[in-house]
RNA sequence: GGAGGAGUGCCCGAGUGGUUAAAGGGGACGGACUGUAAAUCCGUUGGCUUAGCCUACGUUGGUUCAAAUCCAACCUCCUCCA
Protein backbone atom coordinates (compact mmCIF):
# COMPACT_ATOMS: atom_id res chain seq x y z
CA UNK A 1 0.00 0.00 0.00
CA UNK A 2 1.72 2.83 -1.17
CA UNK A 3 1.08 6.48 -0.17
CA UNK A 4 -0.74 8.93 -1.48
CA UNK A 5 0.46 11.65 -3.50
CA UNK A 6 -1.95 14.25 -2.21
CA UNK A 7 -1.67 15.10 1.27
CA UNK A 8 -5.30 14.92 2.17
CA UNK A 9 -5.60 11.20 1.03
CA UNK A 10 -2.34 10.89 3.25
CA UNK A 11 -4.15 12.20 5.90
CA UNK A 12 -7.15 10.39 5.53
CA UNK A 13 -5.72 7.18 5.41
CA UNK A 14 -3.79 7.40 8.32
CA UNK A 15 -6.11 8.33 10.79
CA UNK A 16 -8.32 5.76 9.72
CA UNK A 17 -10.99 7.77 7.73
CA UNK A 18 -11.56 5.83 4.27
CA UNK A 19 -13.65 2.91 3.55
CA UNK A 20 -14.10 3.31 -0.01
CA UNK A 21 -12.68 5.71 -2.80
CA UNK A 22 -13.96 5.61 -6.40
CA UNK A 23 -11.13 5.86 -8.78
CA UNK A 24 -9.01 6.71 -5.84
CA UNK A 25 -5.77 6.95 -8.18
CA UNK A 26 -7.21 9.84 -10.35
CA UNK A 27 -8.45 11.58 -7.53
CA UNK A 28 -5.44 11.26 -5.90
CA UNK A 29 -3.87 13.21 -8.85
CA UNK A 30 -6.73 15.54 -9.21
CA UNK A 31 -5.89 16.39 -5.57
CA UNK A 32 -1.71 16.49 -5.79
CA UNK A 33 -2.89 19.27 -8.95
CA UNK A 34 -4.99 21.51 -7.87
CA UNK A 35 -7.02 23.33 -5.18
CA UNK A 36 -10.46 21.16 -5.09
CA UNK A 37 -13.71 21.49 -3.90
CA UNK A 38 -15.76 18.68 -1.84
CA UNK A 39 -19.03 18.79 0.22
CA UNK A 40 -20.74 16.90 2.82
CA UNK A 41 -24.46 17.08 2.88
CA UNK A 42 -26.60 16.73 6.44
CA UNK A 43 -29.91 16.91 6.50
CA UNK A 44 -31.85 18.78 9.16
CA UNK A 45 -33.51 16.13 11.58
CA UNK A 46 -32.86 17.63 14.38
CA UNK A 47 -31.28 20.58 15.85
CA UNK A 48 -28.13 19.55 16.65
CA UNK A 49 -25.55 17.54 14.61
CA UNK A 50 -23.78 14.38 16.46
CA UNK A 51 -20.65 12.53 16.84
CA UNK A 52 -21.53 10.83 13.75
CA UNK A 53 -21.92 13.60 11.18
CA UNK A 54 -18.81 14.70 13.18
CA UNK A 55 -16.53 12.26 11.66
CA UNK A 56 -17.91 13.45 8.01
CA UNK A 57 -17.38 17.48 9.64
CA UNK A 58 -14.04 16.27 10.48
CA UNK A 59 -12.91 15.51 7.08
CA UNK A 60 -14.07 18.85 5.41
CA UNK A 61 -11.96 20.10 8.13
CA UNK A 62 -8.49 18.39 7.01
CA UNK A 63 -9.59 18.66 3.01
CA UNK A 64 -9.16 22.85 4.19
CA UNK A 65 -6.05 21.84 6.33
CA UNK A 66 -4.87 20.69 3.43
CA UNK A 67 -5.22 23.37 1.17
CA UNK A 68 -8.47 22.46 -0.49
CA UNK A 69 -12.42 24.15 -0.53
CA UNK A 70 -15.06 22.60 1.54
CA UNK A 71 -18.38 23.19 1.49
CA UNK A 72 -21.35 22.27 4.63
CA UNK A 73 -24.29 21.20 2.45
CA UNK A 74 -27.28 21.89 4.66
CA UNK A 75 -30.08 19.80 3.71
CA UNK A 76 -33.13 22.91 3.69
CA UNK A 77 -34.50 21.13 0.63
CA UNK A 78 -33.97 17.13 1.08
CA UNK A 79 -35.06 17.35 4.43
CA UNK A 80 -38.60 18.12 3.08
CA UNK A 81 -38.49 14.24 2.04
CA UNK A 82 -35.97 12.44 4.60
CA UNK A 83 -33.68 10.37 3.49
CA UNK A 84 -34.53 6.53 3.41
CA UNK A 85 -31.60 4.69 3.37
CA UNK A 86 -31.08 1.63 5.92
CA UNK A 87 -34.05 2.85 7.99
CA UNK A 88 -37.25 0.22 8.32
CA UNK A 89 -39.74 2.99 8.79
CA UNK A 90 -40.68 6.23 7.37
CA UNK A 91 -38.91 9.59 9.10
CA UNK A 92 -41.74 12.04 10.29
CA UNK A 93 -42.43 14.58 7.92
CA UNK A 94 -40.82 17.62 8.87
CA UNK A 95 -41.95 21.16 8.74
CA UNK A 96 -40.48 23.50 7.02
CA UNK A 97 -40.31 26.13 9.89
CA UNK A 98 -38.64 23.12 12.06
CA UNK A 99 -36.11 22.19 8.95
CA UNK A 100 -35.15 26.12 9.95
CA UNK A 101 -34.67 25.98 12.93
CA UNK A 102 -32.18 22.79 12.90
CA UNK A 103 -30.61 24.49 9.84
CA UNK A 104 -29.99 27.12 12.49
CA UNK A 105 -28.55 24.72 15.29
CA UNK A 106 -26.39 22.50 12.96
CA UNK A 107 -25.13 26.40 11.60
CA UNK A 108 -23.36 26.75 14.92
CA UNK A 109 -20.98 23.82 15.28
CA UNK A 110 -19.55 24.78 11.57
CA UNK A 111 -18.09 27.88 12.40
CA UNK A 112 -16.20 26.00 15.06
CA UNK A 113 -14.59 23.52 12.84
CA UNK A 114 -14.37 25.41 9.29
CA UNK A 115 -13.18 28.62 8.53
CA UNK A 116 -15.49 30.22 6.45
CA UNK A 117 -15.36 33.70 4.12
CA UNK A 118 -14.68 34.87 0.51
CA UNK A 119 -11.03 33.90 0.00
CA UNK A 120 -10.26 30.94 -2.06
CA UNK A 121 -9.89 28.16 0.02
CA UNK A 122 -12.09 29.65 2.47
CA UNK A 123 -15.31 27.41 3.40
CA UNK A 124 -18.58 27.90 1.74
CA UNK A 125 -21.93 27.09 3.73
CA UNK A 126 -25.03 26.42 1.25
CA UNK A 127 -28.55 24.98 1.25
CA UNK A 128 -30.36 22.88 -1.46
CA UNK A 129 -33.22 24.15 -0.62
CA UNK A 130 -31.40 27.18 -2.79
CA UNK A 131 -32.29 24.93 -5.95
CA UNK A 132 -34.26 21.75 -4.97
CA UNK A 133 -37.57 23.96 -3.84
CA UNK A 134 -38.06 26.04 -6.93
CA UNK A 135 -37.92 22.83 -9.36
CA UNK A 136 -40.22 22.63 -11.66
CA UNK A 137 -41.84 18.74 -11.63
CA UNK A 138 -42.04 18.22 -15.40
CA UNK A 139 -39.22 19.57 -16.71
CA UNK A 140 -37.06 18.37 -13.62
CA UNK A 141 -38.36 14.82 -14.84
CA UNK A 142 -37.24 15.57 -18.19
CA UNK A 143 -34.06 16.65 -17.70
CA UNK A 144 -32.88 14.71 -14.56
CA UNK A 145 -35.53 11.74 -14.05
CA UNK A 146 -34.64 9.86 -17.32
CA UNK A 147 -31.18 9.02 -16.22
CA UNK A 148 -32.34 7.13 -13.24
CA UNK A 149 -33.26 3.59 -13.81
CA UNK A 150 -35.75 2.10 -11.44
CA UNK A 151 -34.47 -1.37 -11.68
CA UNK A 152 -30.79 -0.46 -10.87
CA UNK A 153 -32.22 1.86 -7.50
CA UNK A 154 -34.15 -1.07 -6.78
CA UNK A 155 -30.72 -3.31 -6.25
CA UNK A 156 -29.20 -0.48 -3.78
CA UNK A 157 -28.55 -2.52 -0.47
CA UNK A 158 -30.10 1.35 1.23
CA UNK A 159 -33.69 0.51 -0.21
CA UNK A 160 -33.19 -3.54 0.34
CA UNK A 161 -33.98 -3.33 4.02
CA UNK A 162 -37.12 -2.19 3.53
CA UNK A 163 -38.43 -4.25 0.78
CA UNK A 164 -37.46 -6.89 2.50
CA UNK A 165 -39.42 -6.70 5.23
CA UNK A 166 -42.27 -5.47 2.90
CA UNK A 167 -42.63 -1.87 4.69
CA UNK A 168 -43.73 0.33 2.42
CA UNK A 169 -41.23 2.64 0.45
CA UNK A 170 -43.44 5.70 -0.41
CA UNK A 171 -42.49 7.35 -3.89
CA UNK A 172 -41.31 10.49 -1.42
CA UNK A 173 -38.72 8.86 0.13
CA UNK A 174 -37.75 7.15 -3.25
CA UNK A 175 -37.15 10.57 -4.37
CA UNK A 176 -34.91 11.12 -2.10
CA UNK A 177 -31.68 9.46 -3.57
CA UNK A 178 -32.53 11.49 -6.98
CA UNK A 179 -32.50 14.36 -5.32
CA UNK A 180 -28.95 14.00 -3.45
CA UNK A 181 -27.87 13.04 -6.87
CA UNK A 182 -29.09 16.08 -8.45
CA UNK A 183 -27.42 17.89 -5.59
CA UNK A 184 -24.11 16.71 -6.50
CA UNK A 185 -24.33 17.64 -9.96
CA UNK A 186 -25.40 20.99 -9.19
CA UNK A 187 -22.24 22.14 -6.47
CA UNK A 188 -20.37 20.63 -9.42
CA UNK A 189 -22.00 23.49 -11.47
CA UNK A 190 -22.18 25.75 -9.60
CA UNK A 191 -18.81 25.45 -7.33
CA UNK A 192 -16.68 23.18 -9.44
CA UNK A 193 -17.27 20.56 -6.74
CA UNK A 194 -15.89 17.42 -7.77
CA UNK A 195 -15.90 15.46 -4.51
CA UNK A 196 -18.91 14.28 -1.93
CA UNK A 197 -17.99 12.68 2.02
CA UNK A 198 -20.02 10.82 3.89
CA UNK A 199 -20.62 7.87 6.02
CA UNK A 200 -20.92 4.72 4.21
CA UNK A 201 -24.26 4.56 4.09
CA UNK A 202 -24.52 7.03 1.44
CA UNK A 203 -22.14 5.23 -1.18
CA UNK A 204 -24.77 4.12 -2.91
CA UNK A 205 -26.58 8.12 -3.00
CA UNK A 206 -23.47 9.38 -3.71
CA UNK A 207 -22.34 6.57 -6.47
CA UNK A 208 -25.80 8.01 -8.01
CA UNK A 209 -24.50 11.70 -8.08
CA UNK A 210 -21.53 10.58 -10.08
CA UNK A 211 -23.58 8.47 -12.39
CA UNK A 212 -25.87 11.38 -12.84
CA UNK A 213 -22.85 13.75 -13.39
CA UNK A 214 -21.68 11.36 -16.40
CA UNK A 215 -25.12 11.74 -18.20
CA UNK A 216 -25.25 15.56 -17.36
CA UNK A 217 -22.30 16.36 -18.71
CA UNK A 218 -20.14 17.34 -15.39
CA UNK A 219 -16.22 16.80 -15.14
CA UNK A 220 -15.70 13.11 -13.46
CA UNK A 221 -16.87 13.27 -9.51
CA UNK A 222 -15.59 11.21 -7.02
CA UNK A 223 -16.78 9.75 -3.53
CA UNK A 224 -15.74 9.26 -0.34
CA UNK A 225 -17.13 7.37 2.74
CA UNK A 226 -15.87 6.70 6.06
CA UNK A 227 -16.56 3.35 7.76
CA UNK A 228 -19.56 3.52 9.88
CA UNK A 229 -17.51 3.56 13.14
CA UNK A 230 -18.31 1.02 16.56
CA UNK A 231 -16.97 0.35 19.62
CA UNK A 232 -14.69 -2.27 19.48
CA UNK A 233 -17.50 -4.34 21.47
CA UNK A 234 -19.71 -3.66 18.66
CA UNK A 235 -22.39 -1.30 19.96
CA UNK A 236 -22.75 1.90 17.47
CA UNK A 237 -21.12 5.27 18.47
CA UNK A 238 -23.08 7.78 19.53
CA UNK A 239 -25.70 6.59 22.41
CA UNK A 240 -25.00 7.87 25.92
CA UNK A 241 -27.27 7.28 29.18
CA UNK A 242 -28.99 10.77 28.14
CA UNK A 243 -29.18 9.01 24.40
CA UNK A 244 -27.95 10.84 21.40
CA UNK A 245 -24.10 12.64 22.05
CA UNK A 246 -25.17 16.21 20.33
CA UNK A 247 -22.43 18.59 19.70
CA UNK A 248 -24.32 21.49 20.67
CA UNK A 249 -23.81 22.33 24.06
CA UNK A 250 -27.30 23.59 24.69
CA UNK A 251 -28.77 20.38 23.86
CA UNK A 252 -25.51 17.83 25.58
CA UNK A 253 -23.39 19.73 27.95
CA UNK A 254 -19.25 20.08 27.53
CA UNK A 255 -18.95 18.13 30.65
CA UNK A 256 -21.53 15.53 29.41
CA UNK A 257 -19.55 15.51 26.10
CA UNK A 258 -15.66 15.13 27.64
CA UNK A 259 -17.38 12.36 30.04
CA UNK A 260 -18.89 10.53 27.13
CA UNK A 261 -14.96 10.23 25.59
CA UNK A 262 -13.26 9.37 28.95
CA UNK A 263 -15.72 6.32 29.11
CA UNK A 264 -14.33 5.19 25.46
CA UNK A 265 -13.55 1.38 25.48
CA UNK A 266 -9.91 0.67 26.34
CA UNK A 267 -9.33 -0.94 22.97
CA UNK A 268 -11.39 2.30 21.11
CA UNK A 269 -8.59 4.96 22.38
CA UNK A 270 -6.10 4.72 19.17
CA UNK A 271 -8.81 4.94 16.81
CA UNK A 272 -10.87 7.35 17.87
CA UNK A 273 -7.78 9.96 19.05
CA UNK A 274 -6.83 9.61 15.22
CA UNK A 275 -10.23 10.74 14.52
CA UNK A 276 -11.77 13.06 16.99
CA UNK A 277 -8.49 14.83 18.13
CA UNK A 278 -6.00 16.42 15.43
CA UNK A 279 -3.03 15.42 18.10
CA UNK A 280 0.30 14.17 15.61
CA UNK A 281 0.28 10.48 15.17
CA UNK A 282 3.87 9.83 16.70
CA UNK A 283 1.71 11.14 19.95
CA UNK A 284 -1.37 8.99 19.64
CA UNK A 285 0.79 6.03 18.74
CA UNK A 286 2.48 6.37 22.41
CA UNK A 287 -1.00 7.13 24.11
CA UNK A 288 -2.12 4.68 23.01
CA UNK A 289 0.18 2.45 23.60
CA UNK A 290 -0.13 2.90 27.53
CA UNK A 291 -1.40 -0.27 29.14
CA UNK A 292 -3.38 -1.30 31.76
CA UNK A 293 -4.26 1.69 34.31
CA UNK A 294 -2.20 3.72 32.58
CA UNK A 295 -4.62 4.09 29.20
CA UNK A 296 -7.05 6.42 31.51
CA UNK A 297 -4.53 8.94 31.12
CA UNK A 298 -5.11 8.91 27.20
CA UNK A 299 -8.42 8.82 27.13
CA UNK A 300 -8.13 11.95 29.37
CA UNK A 301 -6.37 13.27 26.73
CA UNK A 302 -8.80 11.95 24.21
CA UNK A 303 -11.73 13.73 26.10
CA UNK A 304 -10.19 16.64 26.13
CA UNK A 305 -9.06 17.60 22.90
CA UNK A 306 -12.10 16.26 21.20
CA UNK A 307 -14.01 18.44 23.61
CA UNK A 308 -12.03 21.28 22.87
CA UNK A 309 -12.78 20.87 19.28
CA UNK A 310 -16.33 21.43 19.92
CA UNK A 311 -16.71 23.32 22.60
CA UNK A 312 -13.41 25.42 22.85
CA UNK A 313 -10.50 24.75 24.94
CA UNK A 314 -11.55 26.59 27.80
CA UNK A 315 -14.62 24.50 28.37
CA UNK A 316 -12.77 21.65 27.36
CA UNK A 317 -10.47 22.17 30.47
CA UNK A 318 -13.12 23.17 32.57
CA UNK A 319 -14.95 19.79 32.04
CA UNK A 320 -11.53 17.92 32.88
CA UNK A 321 -11.08 19.62 35.94
CA UNK A 322 -14.68 19.20 36.82
CA UNK A 323 -14.11 15.37 36.28
CA UNK A 324 -11.11 15.15 38.36
CA UNK A 325 -12.21 16.75 41.35
CA UNK A 326 -15.19 14.81 41.54
CA UNK A 327 -14.04 11.16 40.71
CA UNK A 328 -10.60 11.74 41.70
CA UNK A 329 -10.57 13.91 45.00
CA UNK A 330 -14.35 12.55 45.45
CA UNK A 331 -14.28 16.74 46.40
CA UNK A 332 -17.19 18.52 45.46
CA UNK A 333 -16.52 20.43 41.79
CA UNK A 334 -19.18 23.54 41.52
CA UNK A 335 -18.91 23.35 37.91
CA UNK A 336 -20.67 20.17 38.19
CA UNK A 337 -23.99 20.18 35.81
CA UNK A 338 -26.95 22.38 38.10
CA UNK A 339 -30.18 22.66 38.49
CA UNK A 340 -31.87 25.69 40.35
CA UNK A 341 -34.95 25.17 42.70
CA UNK A 342 -36.54 28.20 44.32
CA UNK A 343 -35.70 28.69 47.26
CA UNK A 344 -39.57 28.79 48.58
CA UNK A 345 -40.29 25.13 47.57
CA UNK A 346 -36.72 23.82 49.32
CA UNK A 347 -37.78 25.32 52.17
CA UNK A 348 -41.03 23.96 52.56
CA UNK A 349 -39.22 20.48 51.70
CA UNK A 350 -38.99 18.15 48.54
CA UNK A 351 -40.10 14.66 48.49
CA UNK A 352 -36.29 13.06 47.42
CA UNK A 353 -37.53 11.60 44.23
CA UNK A 354 -39.51 14.71 43.23
CA UNK A 355 -36.03 16.61 43.69
CA UNK A 356 -34.39 13.52 41.53
CA UNK A 357 -36.89 14.06 38.78
CA UNK A 358 -36.48 17.48 38.79
CA UNK A 359 -32.72 17.58 39.02
CA UNK A 360 -33.21 15.43 34.99
CA UNK A 361 -31.42 12.32 36.55
CA UNK A 362 -34.86 10.42 36.86
CA UNK A 363 -37.68 10.30 34.06
CA UNK A 364 -40.36 9.91 36.85
CA UNK A 365 -40.64 9.37 40.52
CA UNK A 366 -41.32 5.78 40.01
CA UNK A 367 -37.66 5.31 38.36
CA UNK A 368 -36.48 7.25 41.34
CA UNK A 369 -38.00 4.75 43.63
CA UNK A 370 -36.05 1.78 41.65
CA UNK A 371 -33.47 3.43 41.49
CA UNK A 372 -33.59 4.05 45.42
CA UNK A 373 -34.19 0.40 45.83
CA UNK A 374 -31.78 -0.57 43.53
CA UNK A 375 -29.06 1.59 45.91
CA UNK A 376 -28.34 3.50 43.15
CA UNK A 377 -29.09 7.15 44.01
CA UNK A 378 -27.14 9.25 46.45
CA UNK A 379 -27.60 13.14 48.11
CA UNK A 380 -24.13 14.60 49.41
CA UNK A 381 -22.43 11.46 48.88
CA UNK A 382 -24.98 9.04 51.29
CA UNK A 383 -27.01 7.13 49.93
CA UNK A 384 -30.50 7.76 49.88
CA UNK A 385 -32.46 4.65 51.49
CA UNK A 386 -35.84 6.55 52.92
CA UNK A 387 -38.48 7.00 49.72
CA UNK A 388 -40.31 9.98 51.74
CA UNK A 389 -37.62 11.52 52.58
CA UNK A 390 -38.02 15.34 52.54
CA UNK A 391 -35.12 17.47 51.27
CA UNK A 392 -35.22 20.85 52.67
CA UNK A 393 -32.59 23.98 53.27
CA UNK A 394 -31.03 21.97 56.54
CA UNK A 395 -29.38 19.30 53.64
CA UNK A 396 -27.53 22.62 51.88
CA UNK A 397 -23.48 22.12 52.17
CA UNK A 398 -21.38 24.89 53.16
CA UNK A 399 -20.55 25.74 49.63
CA UNK A 400 -24.39 26.36 49.01
CA UNK A 401 -25.41 23.28 47.30
CA UNK A 402 -27.34 20.04 47.36
CA UNK A 403 -25.22 17.22 45.50
CA UNK A 404 -27.37 14.38 44.10
CA UNK A 405 -26.00 11.12 42.77
CA UNK A 406 -27.48 8.64 40.08
CA UNK A 407 -25.22 5.79 40.45
CA UNK A 408 -21.53 6.75 40.46
CA UNK A 409 -21.14 8.53 36.98
CA UNK A 410 -24.13 10.99 37.42
CA UNK A 411 -23.99 13.68 39.44
CA UNK A 412 -25.96 17.28 39.87
CA UNK A 413 -26.23 20.20 41.61
CA UNK A 414 -29.23 22.00 43.37
CA UNK A 415 -29.13 25.46 44.27
CA UNK A 416 -31.54 27.52 45.63
CA UNK A 417 -33.01 30.57 43.61
C1' G B 1 -62.20 -1.52 -7.09
C1' G B 2 -62.00 -7.21 -5.38
C1' A B 3 -59.77 -11.25 -2.22
C1' G B 4 -56.55 -12.53 1.67
C1' G B 5 -52.99 -11.14 5.69
C1' A B 6 -50.94 -7.86 9.46
C1' G B 7 -50.74 -3.61 13.37
C1' U B 8 -48.59 -5.78 21.02
C1' G B 9 -44.34 -2.21 25.77
C1' C B 10 -37.71 1.50 23.60
C1' C B 11 -36.95 -2.59 19.51
C1' C B 12 -37.88 -7.70 18.00
C1' G B 13 -41.51 -11.05 19.36
C1' A B 14 -45.11 -14.66 22.33
C1' G B 15 -50.00 -14.44 23.71
C1' U B 16 -57.03 -16.20 20.70
C1' G B 17 -62.15 -14.52 26.86
C1' G B 18 -60.37 -14.34 33.45
C1' U B 19 -54.27 -16.23 37.86
C1' U B 20 -51.77 -10.50 31.79
C1' A B 21 -48.79 -4.35 33.50
C1' A B 22 -48.70 -8.70 29.23
C1' A B 23 -43.66 -14.88 28.21
C1' G B 24 -38.83 -14.69 25.85
C1' G B 25 -34.83 -12.06 23.61
C1' G B 26 -32.26 -7.46 22.56
C1' G B 27 -31.23 -2.68 24.17
C1' A B 28 -31.03 0.63 28.26
C1' C B 29 -30.29 1.78 33.40
C1' G B 30 -28.55 0.29 38.40
C1' G B 31 -25.48 -2.99 41.63
C1' A B 32 -21.05 -6.34 42.34
C1' C B 33 -15.99 -6.91 40.33
C1' U B 34 -12.46 -3.15 38.22
C1' G B 35 -9.40 1.40 36.15
C1' U B 36 -15.25 6.54 35.62
C1' A B 37 -13.05 0.65 30.46
C1' A B 38 -14.37 -4.22 28.36
C1' A B 39 -16.02 -9.16 29.71
C1' U B 40 -18.84 -11.68 33.55
C1' C B 41 -22.63 -12.18 37.35
C1' C B 42 -27.09 -10.07 39.86
C1' G B 43 -31.27 -6.67 39.76
C1' U B 44 -34.64 -3.17 37.38
C1' U B 45 -37.16 -1.69 32.92
C1' G B 46 -45.89 2.19 32.21
C1' G B 47 -47.60 6.21 35.83
C1' C B 48 -49.16 7.72 40.79
C1' U B 49 -50.23 10.22 46.95
C1' U B 50 -47.29 2.25 45.70
C1' A B 51 -49.80 -3.74 50.76
C1' G B 52 -53.85 0.34 46.85
C1' C B 53 -55.26 3.00 42.46
C1' C B 54 -54.96 4.66 37.29
C1' U B 55 -53.54 4.21 32.17
C1' A B 56 -52.05 0.57 28.34
C1' C B 57 -51.88 -4.25 23.21
C1' G B 58 -53.44 0.79 15.51
C1' U B 59 -58.33 4.24 16.30
C1' U B 60 -63.49 4.51 17.78
C1' G B 61 -67.63 2.05 19.38
C1' G B 62 -70.07 -2.69 20.84
C1' U B 63 -70.86 -7.90 23.09
C1' U B 64 -69.66 -9.88 28.12
C1' C B 65 -69.72 -10.37 35.17
C1' A B 66 -64.80 -10.17 32.58
C1' A B 67 -61.55 -8.37 26.16
C1' A B 68 -54.73 -7.69 23.78
C1' U B 69 -57.97 -11.83 22.91
C1' C B 70 -65.03 -11.88 20.25
C1' C B 71 -68.04 -8.23 16.87
C1' A B 72 -68.50 -3.56 13.77
C1' A B 73 -66.62 0.64 11.47
C1' C B 74 -62.37 3.35 10.44
C1' C B 75 -56.89 4.23 9.76
C1' U B 76 -52.12 2.27 8.14
C1' C B 77 -49.13 -1.46 5.86
C1' C B 78 -48.27 -6.20 3.03
C1' U B 79 -49.57 -9.97 -0.86
C1' C B 80 -52.42 -11.46 -5.02
C1' C B 81 -56.21 -10.06 -8.66
C1' A B 82 -58.51 -5.92 -11.71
Amino acid sequence: MAGFKSDFLNVMKERGFIHQISDENAFDDLLSKERVTAYVGYDATATSLHIGNLISATMLYWFQETGHRPIALMGGGTSMIGDPSFRDDQRKLLTAATINENIEGIKKIFGRILRFGEGSGDAIMVNNADWLMKLNYVEFLRDVGRHFSVNRMLTFDSVKLRLDREQSLSFLEFNYMVLQGYDFVELSRRYDCRLQMGGSDQWGNIVNGIDLGHRMGTPQLFALTTPLLTTSSGAKMGKSAKGAVWLNGDVFSPYDYWQYWRNTEDADVGRFLKIFTRLPLDEIAKLAALGGNEINEAKKVLATEATAIVHGREAAEDAAETARKTFEEGALADSLPTVTVPAAELAQGVGVLALFVQAGLAASNGEARRALQGGALRLNDQPVSDDKMTVTNSFVTDDGVIKLSFGKKKHILIRAS
